[in-house]
DNA sequence: CTGAAAGCGCTTACAG
DNA sequence: CTGAAAGCGCTTACAG
């Protein structure tokens, strides 16, 4: 367009400089802390823009310099108030990096391919991931395009960088209390089959169980919701006989699982322990105070951004995948006999 | 940069011109369907496009255009289950439109100068707000710089527009249900002090009671959270006659209520109902069955952006508040004598 | 119906 | 230490 646009009033590196009497470029180089500006007229363009109320266009810049300074999410169905945490953690984690969060899709639906499509026209420098269910659609489409990404809470089967905590340590040393405590008929209520963490937990939980000498007394989906873990603890209780235990593979299930013991007229831990996973907010809350591990969301978010960052660095850098150690949290919703030692391999916390 | 930027392989107008040997305006005038360029030239050049796998680049577009087609969101704590739900259907509506959601704040903690900084940096078209305790920051900040925005679950005070749902007609619909149902002793769990949604529907609430010949049994605010009406509720417990009933202005709070009493061995509705608000997902579920008065979620979303559009294109139109009205939502947690009618100006409707 | 060109607001290699 | 200028990849007024 040939007519200059429409006066918005807004300040440009143009109003600056005019005012300040040099050109463009030093503006630009002073407002960016170039030392070969000296310090005197870096101070004094500084106030300047501020005085203008200076706000570089972040559009520009990505233009400029092929990077936009925003990282796409992806994000699955948020029932599960792990993720509304994760989501929180995240966000406060990237702004201290500098960096901006956009939503590419969020909720239970299907990943459509328009929003990545979206996405990728922001120009987004990384993506982060976290959905059991979209996760591996999400990651090829990254992966084609060449968009560096990471997986939080998930492990990575074919391609893509990966942060979890151990899940099967975790499921291992759940396993090994229960089995301490004196449970007997221990059931599991599983998440979506098929998902990597629901199954390293029930190996690791399954694992300790076998090495004490004892079977699991019962196993069901919970579609890894409240109400599934509801329906499911209503299922186990009608068999013939009842398990003393239950392990929940996610505390959301766990907390179903209490408050349909509860409406049967069950006593928790009394009549029957509970198990969970994850340890989110209002697991240690009463009525709950779940006995649970601990994922360590600010530790992974960490790892999971230097990682993402990293590859953004240098995209030629090889795959990784870490995982974390979670925390047993030792709370009310199994009965303990006097003076059991904590497995050796976790350590008793107080609630958060 | 004299050099020519390194190829990322990436297609742009120029790659896209090259090949099909037209100019690149005419492409970017047949991508857009300019009805200028004939037919047959526009398939010609969407074909190339496809083909070379062309994406454009979104900050270009906002640069010359000077609209992002980027909305910021600001969002308080998601430890209740309605701002994930919200921002599920959030997400949706506006892909749905061909916005992208960039997210400003999410969480508890206050609001920083730097997050919206940096969201007017990157030069969003408008701003969504939906937090009790940001909003007013969050408002001024926008209508400081011009940015077109809109509160939902949020009437402005001061200035912008917003959309809610009835909450004091919410108030008075469930104030008249549970004095009609026969109860005496009717108690409250408000929220945050301050925040709009929580007066409305206590005001509603009382002018309902009063009409029927009631006082507020007692009133504690449960700081709109689960562990808040949990508390709450064993705090009406100690006093001298028990409630009947617990009105808790947010679904959450409700549901800390009925764990709060089951805990104390007393039946949800035999010995005491409870009322919510909000009809949050898991409220319908057993064994919460919440009877609460449900907000109109896809309806609000779609107001709400229909209102930030229509400022969008017009920032002088003037401000707009929109109420939608809300539904009550009659299940279990109440107990009705047989054959009570339910309010006129209601309706009752299975759980979702 | 189509093209050449200016302009959006930055960054930065090049040349003093 | 600083400036003039090219370039990022689009849109669109102007001119045929």
């Amino acid at each position: 367009m040939r007519t200059k646009a429409p006066e918005r009033g807004r300040a440009t590196l143009e109003t600056i400089s005019r005012e300040a009497g040099v050109s463009q470029s030093t503006v630009s180089r002073a407002l960016r802390g170039d030392v070969r500006i000296s310090a005197a007229k870096r101070l004094e363009i500084a106030a300047i823009a501020e005085l203008q109320g200076y706000a570089p266009n972040a559009a520009a810049r990505a233009l400029a310099t092929r990077r936009s300074g925003v990282i796409g999410l992806v994000l699955g169905d948020l029932h599960n108030p792990f993720y509304p945490e994760l989501l929180e953690v995240l966000a406060l984690n990237l702004a201290r990096r500098g960096l901006r969060l956009m939503l590419v899709h969020v909720g239970a639906g299907a990943l459509r391919d328009a929003d990545m499509e979206a996405a990728l026209q922001y120009q987004i420098d990384g993506c982060i991931i976290s959905s059991a269910q979209l996760a591996s659609m999400a990651a090829e489409t990254c992966a084609r395009r060449g968009i560096p990404m990471v997986m939080v809470n998930r492990i990575a089967r074919v391609h893509g960088n990966g942060v979890s905590c151990n899940n099967e340590e975790g499921g291992r040393i759940l396993g090994e209390l229960v089995a301490a405590a004196g449970y007997r008929r221990v059931a599991m209520i599983t998440g979506n089959p098929g998902t990597s963490t629901s199954e390293d937990r029930r190996r690791g939980f399954e694992a300790a169980l076998r090495a004490a000498g004892l079977n699991l007394h019962g196993v069901l989906s919970g579609q890894s919701t409240y109400g599934g873990g509801h329906a499911a603890t209503k299922e186990l209780l009608k068999a013939g006989e009842k398990p003393d235990a239950i392990f929940a593979i996610n505390d959301i299930m766990a907390m179903g699982a209490i408050d349909a013991l509860r409406e049967q007229g069950l006593r928790v831990p009394e009549d029957i322990g509970v198990l969970g996973f994850d340890d989110i907010r209002v697991a240690s809350l009463p009525p709950y105070e779940l006995t649970t591990f601990a994922q360590p969301l600010a530790q992974m978010v960490e790892r999971a951004l230097d990682i993402l960052i990293a590859r953004i660095e240098d995209p030629r850098l090889a795959r990784e995948r870490v995982l974390i150690e979670g925390e047993l949290r030792l709370r009310k919703s199994i009965a303990l006999p006097d003076g059991l030692s904590v497995p050796s391999s976790s350590r008793a916390t107080p609630s958060r």
